[in-house]
DNA sequence: CCATGAATGCTAACTTATTGTCATTTTGGC
DNA sequence: GCCAAAATGACAATAAGTTAGCATTCATGG
């Protein structure tokens, strides 16, 4: 998933003892929405943690002129709410279901009891959002170091690993241009240029990989500081 | 100070109880380097927390060509080596003493072992770091929807604020190109036009605000997305 | 299987940014 | 006060990105 803020992270879940877990979720209610409707909306103050059980949403922002810029796209396992629970803030980014989804809304008191109890709760989410800054730092890192070409096709590979499909990912051209600040027409012309020398294939809102080796030796060509290993532990 | 990952952000000392951070402290040691001095490394497996007694640090990454980009610059009060105690990561970046400084080095064993006497210490981390990750995010949201001199222009404004003194703000504008990974020229190109319209003043190493108040308004009027204001809470 | 909307491809004129080079100004140490 | 290093200013040639418009291809639902 196009992903600026979940890029690599494991889930939740994966964090924590599942009786953890269980507990979280059954602090909440499994609330169903439609296609298209809002979660929440940026700005209010309803604290609270939300975890993706079925579907997928949206998290972005409106601008002035009407235009939603998409930060994160997040499925089952993936988790929001927690700048509202642990840094006092209101909900900073709008969130809306990209398709019919059930997600489990935990208020912030029933989190907050659980805390004291479960100190592995708090380990968990202190792991994931620091796993989530260090991912948003290494793609700036990338983007003002690397050639913009290199930097989407490390990006797209990245995605591509994530996923666990090597072969192709899912995205548009359109939401390239947005997560990279540029036009798509300049995304286009990068993809393109990837395209001719055999890294990638272009297709409809998808990209594939025809030579994973070839593209992973390409891009340790620009290597430009030394790669990081994550060594995130699980609850045991 | 010029700064990506603090930025707007609290110190450590300010999220929890005097008691519990003047015991985290005392489970390190106060160590001196000169100015230059190399205080972690990109890649080394080194746990533990550092906090900055006096003096500057950079914290950035060497690329191939043997260039170095700063993430940020810290000084008294604030901290890093969360990433390696919390997340499992090694050094993800490399940090030196920009002048000569203290620092106090505690050990990823006595933080650990702290944590769970003292669990203000652990939400404090937490806090910290969804409030930098907020930072970036709000950072790369101005990044894609914002003119650059707008952008450039509520970036040393909000430093002006973070640092108190919201007349002048010390950087380079070799630093500020880093910063938003441009070049020298464009960033001069981009300041040169907000000191025409009379919104800054260009000095030596510094940046002037000769009306604060006409800024604001101008900034205003770029507003893309609605605001927030942080409401972090202190230990009580 | 056809109509429709979504996504992509392509082009041209225009704007912005970069690279490289050198002059000028400022700072700080001797 | 003088000198060297650091920071800024300026400029031209080149490269890259943007906007706007329209053609083409693909997917989906009658």
């Amino acid at each position: 998933m196009l992903d600026l803020i979940q890029f690599g992270s494991p889930k939740l879940s994966d964090l924590m003892p599942a009786a953890s877990y269980q507990k979280l979720l059954q602090g909440g209610r499994l609330l169903h929405y439609k296609k298209g409707a809002v979660v929440h909306q940026r700005g209010d103050n309803k604290p609270g943690l939300s975890v993706v059980q079925t579907g997928t949403v949206e998290v972005g922002n409106t601008g002035a002129d009407g235009s939603f810029l998409v930060t994160s796209i997040m499925g089952p396992g993936q988790c929001f709410g927690e700048f509202t629970l642990f840094a006092g803030l209101p909900r900073t980014h709008t969130i809306t279901a990209a398709e019919a989804s059930q997600i489990h809304q935990i208020p912030a008191n029933k989190v907050n009891a659980l805390l004291t109890d479960e100190p592995a709760i708090a380990k968990a989410f202190l792991t994931l959002s620091l796993l989530r800054t260090h991912g948003l730092l290494e793609f700036f890192d990338d983007f003002r170091r690397l050639p913009k070409a290199v930097h989407i096709a490390k990006f797209l590979w990245s995605m591509a690993e994530t996923s666990g499909k090597r072969n192709v990912v899912y995205c548009r051209q359109q939401d390239l241009a947005f997560t990279f600040g540029l036009s798509r027409v300049s995304i286009g012309k990068s993809l393109k240029k990837l395209q001719d020398d055999g890294l990638i294939e272009l297709g409809y809102g998808c990209i594939h990989f025809p030579d994973p080796a070839k593209l992973e030796h390409w891009l340790s060509k620009y290597q430009e500081i030394e790669p990081l290993t994550a060594n995130w532990q699980g609850p045991g």
